[in-house]
Formats: structure tokens, sequence, C-alpha cells
RNA sequence: GCAUCUAUAGCUCAGUAGGAUAGAGCGCUCCCCUCCUAAGGGAGAGGUCACAGGUUCGAUUCCUGUUAGGUGCACCA
């Protein structure tokens, strides 16, 4: 497709000498009727010493208006152009028909990125603390990959720890009474509740799950195999959950995995000198970096650290993935640890492109009107419980709505869990969210659904067209109304729209997209009826429509929302 | 205390890496289904962009400070 923004930019650069990245500066006008895209001329006032709006009147005898841009005039300090409606339509309607894939590029070919997210722990249940990181990691996943970059999804589970050795203990005193082949997480949590409770009374105990860990640590064979077993059971039930949501991985190697691996970290930075003995245990101080807390890399028992873990799958994952990029997916609470742990690892005599690839891509919390979730407290809510109760809820709607549809309770999962990831995606990642089920399974307005609910609009009328008539048989001059524009000029930017996703590594700019794309068709919509008698006005509504369609499910698709085809 | 993030309509949020008259959704008041799905569309009301300075042709956007709130700060992950 043309790149009228470059277009522009170069005719532009043709007449001035001393103008630089005028490319930057074009923009998209307010309104209208001020053109398609203008350039401001106050920033040239100095460097030509002249008024902005006498630059912008040279520049504009000077530019000759052609096929392409058919009128250029100035307000104010500001040149206008206006493209030439007809080309651009046919452009974007050509490309989209022509190319199953809109949108795709090459812009990562190459290059490798690894993403680091919803790691769940063992043993515990899928709350919704887990949910943002999963549902934006697996964005995240689909639209680089849709890029083009070799895409590895890493799932760096939470399986390692004394917890285990209580899960162990536990499970040994108490393990026949509970039936944890039927429900796996929700027994062993119980199991897990219990021994805690336990250990706070009888310090004996904590001290039997303490020598448990160390045993598993160890290899201890029966302490080894009821872990493998916990953990099979774990991942069996987060499956499922993955398959409604849409997680995407590639490994699967966790804390346990990682931890032996450790002690090369500590050797490097021993040897480096980067070490420091502190009240017993081994610390790097990164004062001198600006971070007043130092990181932890040996604990003065002489065990490994969090901080020391991260670092060893740093190393690991730079010679298994030889990553270009390592996204970490977790919520603000961990920016200091991340801050710290990127900082160490310049010491680990990597190579820079490894160091700098690092990235800590942190969201912010989901939490209750009384504050924030709690295991412990029991006030947490189960990701499972809220996914049933959306797909419930869309259930009902459909019952009173469209009761005669087809594989109602299909649907009826597209547009509850759609729901539910629209909502996590579709606001500026840092921001907390106040968990409320009213909000969060609302079905109207700037929803999940909303989008859905247009798609399958443009389904029906597609359906209704037996055959669609060859491009080069379309008027493109009847796409030059506002409303058909507004739709034209979206799906235009749909490209670049990807592009703005994963240089800030901000799903929500692609949901909010989705929103605009989706009300732009319901006024035309609403404004125009599409299958008319007029064969020619009906092909190029039917080809908007087309457009509509397609760029709505591969957007939706890469969120990793499942569009139903009626609903 | 130190670090860090946030502050835009009653509520929830956008605001294109400094630009023209600050936009949506929810809620509220109206209007639109003999017509391709009304989970929709349209109109209206609603703003000191937290506050005070600074940078410049121009600041909701950048810088400094203040206020309010979230989060983190040595052997939990």
């Amino acid at each position: 497709m043309i790149d009228f923004k470059k277009y522009i930019a170069e005719k532009i650069s043709e007449n001035i000498e001393s103008a630089q990245n005028i490319n930057k500066y074009i923009e998209v006008p307010p309104n209208d009727d001020m053109g398609d895209y203008a350039f401001p001329c106050f920033q040239l006032a100095k460097v030509l010493k002249k008024a902005p709006q006498i630059i912008a009147n040279e520049l504009k005898e000077n530019l000759k208006t052609d096929n392409i841009i058919t009128k250029i005039d100035v307000q104010g300090g500001y040149l206008n152009f206006y493209i030439n409606k007809e080309i651009l339509a046919e452009e974007v309607i050509k490309e989209i028909y022509n190319n199953e894939k809109y949108g795709f590029s090459k812009k990562g070919e190459g290059k490798n990125i690894i993403i680091d997210y919803s790691h769940p722990n063992i043993a515990k249940p899928f709350h919704i603390g887990h949910l943002r990181s999963t549902v934006i990691g697996q964005a995240l996943y689909n639209i680089y990959e849709y890029q083009g970059y070799n895409v590895k999804g890493l799932n760096y589970l939470g399986d390692y720890g004394t917890q285990f050795g209580k899960m162990i203990e536990g499970y040994k005193r108490w393990g026949s009474e509970y039936d944890i082949e039927e429900k796996p997480i929700e027994k062993l949590t119980e199991i897990y509740v219990r021994i805690n409770n336990l250990c706070k009374e009888d310090e004996k105990v904590l001290d039997e799950c303490r020598n448990n860990f160390k045993k598993l640590e160890d290899g201890d064979e029966y302490c080894v195999e009821l872990w493998k077993k916990f953990r099979d059971l774990s991942l069996k039930e987060f499956q499922k959950i993955y398959d409604i949501l849409g997680g995407r991985f590639d490994s699967w190697e966790g804390e346990a995995f990682i931890a032996p691996k450790a002690r090369e970290v500590i050797e490097i930075l021993e040897k480096n000198g980067a070490l420091v003995k502190s009240e017993g245990a081994k610390i790097v101080d990164l004062e001198s970096k600006g971070i007043n807390t130092p990181c932890i890399i040996e604990k003065s028992n002489g065990s490994t650290t969090y901080a020391s873990r991260d670092l060893a799958a740093i190393l690991y994952r730079a010679r298994t993935y030889d990553f270009d990029k390592a996204l970490y997916i977790t919520s603000y609470e961990q920016n200091l640890h991340f801050k710290q742990v990127f900082e160490v690892a310049k010491l680990l005599g990597l190579d820079e492109k490894y160091t700098n690839g690092l990235e800590h891509v942190s969201f912010g919390m989901i939490l209750l009107p009384t504050g924030k979730m709690s295991t412990r407290e029991g006030n947490t809510i189960k990701l499972e419980e809220l996914l049933e109760e959306s797909i419930q809820r869309a259930e009902t709607i459909i019952e009173t709505k469209n009761p005669d549809l087809e594989n109602k309770k299909e649907v009826a999962k597209k547009v509850g869990i759609g729901a539910i990831i629209f909502n996590d995606l579709s606001n500026n990642r840092v921001k907390d969210e106040i968990f409320n089920w009213e909000s969060i399974l609302n079905f109207q307005g700037e929803t999940g659904p909303y989008i859905q609910y247009t798609y399958v609009r443009t389904n029906s009328i597609l359906e209704k067209i037996e055959q669609l008539p060859d491009v080069s048989k379309i008027d493109f001059s009847l796409m030059t109304d506002k409303y058909s524009q507004d739709i034209i000029k979206l799906i235009y930017n749909f490209e670049n729209i990807l592009e703005q996703v994963t240089d800030k590594n901000e799903p929500s700019i692609l949901s909010r997209y989705l929103i605009d794309l989706s009300k732009a068709y319901s006024t035309f919509y609403n404004e125009n009826k599409i299958i008319v008698d007029d064969e020619n006005i009906k092909n190029s509504r039917v080809y908007l429509t087309l457009a509509v369609n397609k760029v709505l499910k591969i957007g939706a698709n890469l969120l990793g929302i499942q569009m139903p085809d009626k609903m």
C-alpha cells in the first residue's frame, strides 16, 4: 500500500533544504475538513526566520497537487493535505482482498523473542491475579509472531521452595483422606492450608517440612515422585485454563529446573569480584547504579534466592534461545526485583545483545474493593469461577435475545470468555483494576461482546451474498463518503497499530482500535442499507463489510479472543 | 524515610512520543426496529486535564516542586 505520510514528507523535503525528519512532524488533523494529513510549519519558523503562515503559503505555491494529493491548503501555520479518497479506498480494499494475512509483516524476521508469562504456582489455584499475565503475554505472543518474530512462550512455573516440603509432609500425613485425582488443586490446597496451620502450632512439623524440601533437592525417590505427581496433576488442570484463554507455551521449565543452575551465577559473580559478604549473605551492591537496595544472591544458609535463580534463567535462556528480546510479564510489585536482576545480569559476562534485550513488562493489580487479595485470607476470586459465571451470563442473554441459535453453549463460551479477556486488555497495563462483577461481566458498550456483535453482523451480510463480485468491478468512488472513509482509514492503519503494540508492549492499543473500528462500522451500518438493488452500491458496501469482517477477526484473534459466527 | 508508579466528565478510562475546538463507554434525559441481528445507532447534559512554577511560537503531554493515593525496600517467591 502507498505510504501517504512518507509520500507527503518526500514532497515537502524536495522544497526545503534545511528540513529533516519531515515524516516525524506530519500529523493527522483533528477534523475531517482540515484534510487527511497536516504539516505544522511552526518549528521551521525559527530556522527560516519567517512567520509560519508565510512558510506554509510558500510551500503551498511550490507543491503541486497530483493524482494522490488532490488539494493542499493553508490554515493558520498548518499546511493541510487532502489525499485522493478513491485511491485510498482502492489501495486498502485490494490489499485486504489479496492478502489473507492482512497486517502481517516481516519486521521481526530473524529475531528471537522470549516471553515469560503466566507462571502459576504448582498445587495452588489459578486465581485472577494470574489472569492478566496470561492474557497480556499471550496477546503479545500472537502479535509479535504476526510481525515475523520467532517467539517462544515460557511458563516459569512456581514449582520450588519449602512450600513443597510442606505439601509432601501434608500428603504423607493425610493423603489417603483426600481424593486428589478428582479435584487436584482444590484438594491439594486444602492439604496445604491444613499443614500450614499445623506448622504454626508445632515447630517440629515445620522442621520436617524443611527437611522434606532438602530431600527433594537431593533427589530422594519418594519426595521427587510426589513432587512430580503434584506437578503433573496441576499442569493438567492449568492446561484446561490455557485451552480456554489461549496461553501458548513452548517451555514449562520452572524454578526447580533452573535452581541447580544458580551455582554458576554465584561462581561467575564471585570470580568477577561482584559479590560482597553482608550479614552472612552474599550480595551485589547496586548503590552506584542508583539502586539502594542490594541484590541478595546467596542466603546466609547457602541456598539460592529468587534473584539468583532469575539470573540463572537469563544465562540458560541466552544460551538456549539466543534471544534478542526477553519479556517478563508480571505485576509492578516486582519492579525493584527486575531492576536489580537486570543490573546484575550485566555482570555475568554476557553479550550486550542479551542484557539490552531484557525488559520487564509490568502491569497493575486486580484489587478488591477492600484491598489486596490474599490466598491466606481466602478472599481471592478463582479464575475458574469467574469464567464460569461469565459463560453463564452470556448464555442467559442468548436465551432471551436469540433463543433459536445453534450451538448456544459454544457461543456463550466465546462471548463470556471474550468479555473477560477484552476487559483485561482494554486498559493501559499500569492501571490497577478494582474487581467488580458487574463491570467485568458487562456486555454492553466498549466490551468484547460489542466487537463480536459487530463481527457477527458483518457475517450475516456476507452470508446473504451468494458470490462476491470481482474486485476489479468495484467502483471505488462510492467509498468516498464520510462513513466509508472513516472505516477505510482505520483499516489502512491496522499494521501501524500492531507496530505500536509491540513497540510499547501494550495490547490495549489494539483493543481500543477494534472498538474504534466496530464503532465506525456500526455507524455506517445504521446509516446505510448494505444489500440494495443498485449493484454498484451494493458491491462497494459489501466489500467494505468484508474488510471490516476480516480485520475484526484477525485483530480479536491476536488478542486471544475467539469470534462466534452468530450470536 | 528512600525508591517508583499514578492523578483527565459523577464512575471507568482514551488522548496518536509538544500542536488546531480535550474524546469514548457506563450512568442520567430524550429519539430511532413494516428495513441485512437494538449485545446496535443518534441527540443532550456533564471539564480549573490534582496544584504551583519553569522550558517555547505553542504544554493535558516535557522539567522541577507540592499534595493525594498505589506499590516496593535483605535472606518469601
